[in-house]
DNA sequence: TTTAAAAAAGGACATTTGTCTCGATTAAAT
DNA sequence: ATTTAATCGAGACAAATGTCCTTTTTTAAA
């Protein structure tokens, strides 16, 4: 769920102290400020040095759904320089992030010329069909109970906490819902709570689970 | 839903009458073959030349979810060759398929080496990523009904026809469910239904529609 | 054409999920 | 510390979906 590349950043770490004349700059975002808007334009790919980010497309009917979160080395825009297109989703940082900022004819031109990046960059866009794949079918065909358990599991591994507005929208379902499926999940105790509390940082979580006890 | 390269495929076809020693072969698969399975190793990626296929991951639990139906100019078992991964989709022919097979040390060093070439799987893989999203979320946030009726419109534009037990598996519902839409729709008149008739090769639709007026 | 077997459709009920709302909990202000 | 405002959780009901099983329709055989 949250989608990193380290080697991608390595190399664009590496290319950047190697390359000092080139036109890439390092931007900051703050939480929550939403650096790409779904349907603009834009001239700039983005890879991100630090921090996450929620990728995610905004419905005609009001509803948001998580495409991924992604972490360093992951890449944002480089869809809408290949096929010339406006932005597919839009992209917020979730803490602060940083970012590098490569304008479209660098980045074009480097897929020319440079085949060392090529590569990654098929790689991360087949590691993205993958992913994208993978989870579609799995949302479809299990139990949103199942889904979360998943979700859970990976963010208490992964060492990150995702507000549960996210993590619904995420799941492509309502907080209602979300809410539901989790207390279930305690209560058959299919997860460590003990996990759960630093994983998600719930308000009333202690109380719920002192109740539950 | 169908999707379709003809770009690519032009780019085959040139490649091999201009390229007769290359080892690419073409091959025969009769409707209903399923010529990759998910989870085995393969040596060789496919290109359709014709036919149409349905990509589809199998969950444990027993139920398909349709990934794409594939025709002209699509490729498969790129992923696996790039990433070197035994498959995660099973590919079965929807109707004769007819396609080119390529070894895998051929398309990576085609990848190396011939430009126009990467650059056309670089806006494949991309496409292939745009759809996918946009499909996950689309059938997420969206009713099972909304969704069906731009399945069947997308279906009488293509001109084929899909059989219900596909469409279901494409939507990730079951079947009954989908009869069950697919009455609604019909009811509420939402889907002309001449075109209707062409598109869906149903046996009761006939009489459905009779009773319906 | 009639009958038997196979396949598809739909009814009934259970389960899941969403919406709306109200009560509880937390955070903020004084 | 007390009051107020804002946020969050969950009950109640409605709508959607799945499962199981019966009925209807189609196909195949005699």
């Amino acid at each position: 769920m949250l989608r990193t590349n380290l080697t991608f950043l390595s190399f664009i770490d590496r290319f950047c102290a190697e390359n000092e004349e080139a036109d890439i700059t390092l931007k900051n975002f703050k939480a929550g400020y939403r650096f790409i808007e779904q349907g603009e334009k834009i001239s700039n790919i983005y890879i991100i040095k630090d921090g996450i980010s929620k990728c995610f497309i905004s419905e005609e009917n009001g509803k948001d759904f998580i495409i991924e979160f992604l972490g360093k080395g992951e890449v944002v825009g480089e869809l809408e320089a290949l096929k010339k297109i406006t932005c597919l989703c839009n992209v917020a940082a979730i803490n602060d992030v940083m970012a590098y900022v490569i304008p479209h004819p660098l980045f074009l031109s480097l897929i020319d010329k440079n085949n060392e990046f090529t590569t990654l960059l098929l790689q991360e866009l087949s590691t993205r069909i993958i992913q994208t794949s993978t989870r579609a079918s799995f949302q479809q065909l299990y139990t949103l109970e199942y889904a979360l358990l998943k979700l859970l599991k990976l963010q208490a591994d992964e060492h990150i906490s995702i507000s549960k507005e996210d993590m619904a929208a995420y799941l492509g379902i309502s907080v209602r819902s979300f809410n539901r499926s989790l207390k279930q999940i305690v209560i058959k105790g299919d997860f460590d709570t003990s996990e759960f509390k630093n994983t998600l940082q719930l308000a009333n979580m202690k109380k719920l689970l002192e109740r539950l006890k």
